[in-house]
DNA sequence: CAATCCGTTGGTAGCGCTGTCAATGTTTGT
DNA sequence: ACAAACATTGACAGCGCTACCAACGGATTG
């Protein structure tokens, strides 16, 4: 008896080469290189695929290429608005490729970091972006072993897995300081959540700053481990402002935070930046209408995930870049917020 | 000559039988349902595959059974706070299943939408979540045919492909128009981004509260087809305000234009509620720190994402609900930026 | 005019796993 | 004690596609 149509209804490619007269690994080949095939032939494996409205099994394709066209995608959190930016960049520039973008979240755990991306061993994506520099040793192993291009995001550093694109959150943290500091002001608070490697380079930032200016002063600084949000950047200024009601300033570890400072200020009656000058980190929408303005660093979020994409893409096709590490930078957006304080 | 790890490196399940001394069928029932096994080759099969290192391959999984064990996950926008939080339910929901999300962004548009419907159906997904409840008529037959668990989100409506879980968004804004009212506001506008179905829906809304109160009045809309931001809400608000100078209170259709407009009105000098009400829609998590805590209409994102994942998850295990609708309902959150108009 | 090359096409043989069904032991009921 | 029911295991035969290599014809070359 004749196989065909055996299992599942799909059609299959050799139907599709069968109506088109031709065989089964020219019309394969229609699909992955057109251009391998003479005008006639392409012809009609096009009309005929299209006619049966044929659709390629990818787990066939998968196991007999022995490769995927999925991207992985690492990130600590779906909640962040900064990573939501990362990924539309991702989801951009992965459009009109082939690849698909395989998206994981490791809620900032290191270990559940581990665990995905053995998950992900099993997939054998063709690429890999992953949050920050700051994988376990068992990590790096797995990434190491996976065989396919790598790009790290959101920081840069030394010693790449493979690829890096981001900025230096140390140096960017330490320029807004050092503007606040530049405006005039003395006792600059520092007020950090979540306090994952990114905030705590984005900490190391501030201190250097600081010290730097012979201002330094631990009893300025007010940070938790609890998740970020707006209500909570009002819950740490707050706190802030009684241990150390001198200051005249602060730094936030990201908008959301300087939002919520904002906020705390206005229900104190405090004017920003009279009595309170604010400096946020990203530059997210909001910080430009708040009231008044609010300054902040900004990160280039969308290009990031872009480069990563690309760069994965061009090393997937054998064009590794030949600087492995790309630094997008900051800007800083001065606005209204730190403005000059009175003499 | 022996056929062993043949082209690519790695382990295959023949090598683990091997170590275990088991056929290969029984290693890979190991891996699927273990109880099946006897206890002393469970244990076997389970030192020998950790011994290996062995990563069972997907694809071919994929392909001998015809299935995958991903769902296939469509949203809008990933910019959107809104869908963040029923990213995060949906994530959160597959964790610890055996399945894997599959997200693609169809940037509001059904054509796109249309399009990714059809790269899921290469992929045969196990079940399929998709956003809001209008999709072409190629689009539904193209899920009529794809045989898997279907649920649609956001929304809740008649004839449902498969099932539904939402809310009704024209009820949610009626409720939300209505406590306006109640509150002694008159001339209320209406502030509208996007325009998506369910930013439609919010008008209709708004529409029938105030023309059940007699108080509609074309001139008190402004909506655009400019996707959302904080910004935005303050420049429809300006030109709102140009037109009908007399408006006492805003019902804008989602948070972030509901910003956009109390940093109008501090801009202004106008005090929100005394001169002028807000109310928004969505209650994100900003809306009860602002300075008045802003009204807002909760709904529940995160359950929504979940509860999709639940049932799709139980539908592929044969357990349809027996109501394919779920109503996930809304609560109005009564702040500050509602309070009483002055008699 | 033979030798060589290139562009195009097809045949063969798997890729690694699981569905199906039969075979084997093992317990239960009467 | 014997049949029947159950639990456990294995053999076989693909799932739909592509890598590899060979074959073919026509164009180019010396």
């Amino acid at each position: 008896m004749e196989r065909k149509r055996a299992k599942s209804g799909e059609i299959r490619l050799t139907e599709v080469a069968k109506l088109a007269g031709v065989s089964p690994i020219t019309a394969s080949r229609f699909f992955r290189n057109p251009e391998a095939l003479s005008p006639s032939k392409r012809e009609r494996v096009a009309s005929a695929a299209k006619e049966l409205g044929y659709v390629p099994n990818l787990a066939a394709r998968a196991l007999a290429s022995q490769r995927t066209e999925v991207i992985g995608v690492l990130i600590p959190s779906l909640t962040n608005n900064v990573f939501s930016d990362v990924l539309r960049g991702i989801y951009d520039a992965s459009e009109g490729s082939r690849y698909s973008i395989q998206l994981a979240n490791t809620r900032y755990s290191i270990l559940q970091e581990e665990q995905l991306l053995r998950l992900f061993q099993a997939q054998k994506p063709a690429g890999l972006i992953v949050t920050g520099i700051d994988q376990t040793a068992e990590s790096r192993a797995v990434m190491e072993a996976m065989n396919c291009p790598i790009a790290q995001i959101m920081e840069i550093g030394p010693d790449p897995v493979d690829m890096m694109v981001g900025f230096s959150h140390q140096d960017a943290e330490f320029a807004a300081v050092s503007h606040l500091v530049t405006q005039g002001f003395q006792r600059i608070g520092f007020v950090g959540a979540q306090m994952d490697p990114r905030m705590q380079r984005r900490f190391g930032g501030y201190r250097e700053a600081m010290k730097a200016a012979s201002l330094f002063d631990p009893r300025l600084i007010m940070t938790t481990s609890v998740p970020t949000s707006i209500t909570l950047g009002g819950t740490l200024f707050a706190d802030l402002l009684s241990r150390a009601p001198d200051i005249d300033a602060v730094s936030c570890g990201n908008d959301d935070l300087a939002l919520g400072v904002l906020f705390e200020c206005q229900r104190r009656h405090l004017s920003v930046p009279e009595d309170m000058a604010i400096i946020g980190f990203n530059d997210l929408e909001f910080m430009a209408s708040a009231v008044p303005p609010l300054t902040s660093v900004r990160t280039n979020r969308y290009e990031m995930g872009r480069s990563a994409v690309t760069m994965v893409l061009a090393a997937i096709e054998g064009n590794h870049p030949p600087e492995p590490v790309v630094d997008l930078g900051f800007q800083l957006m001065v606005r209204q917020s730190s403005s000059p304080r009175r003499p």
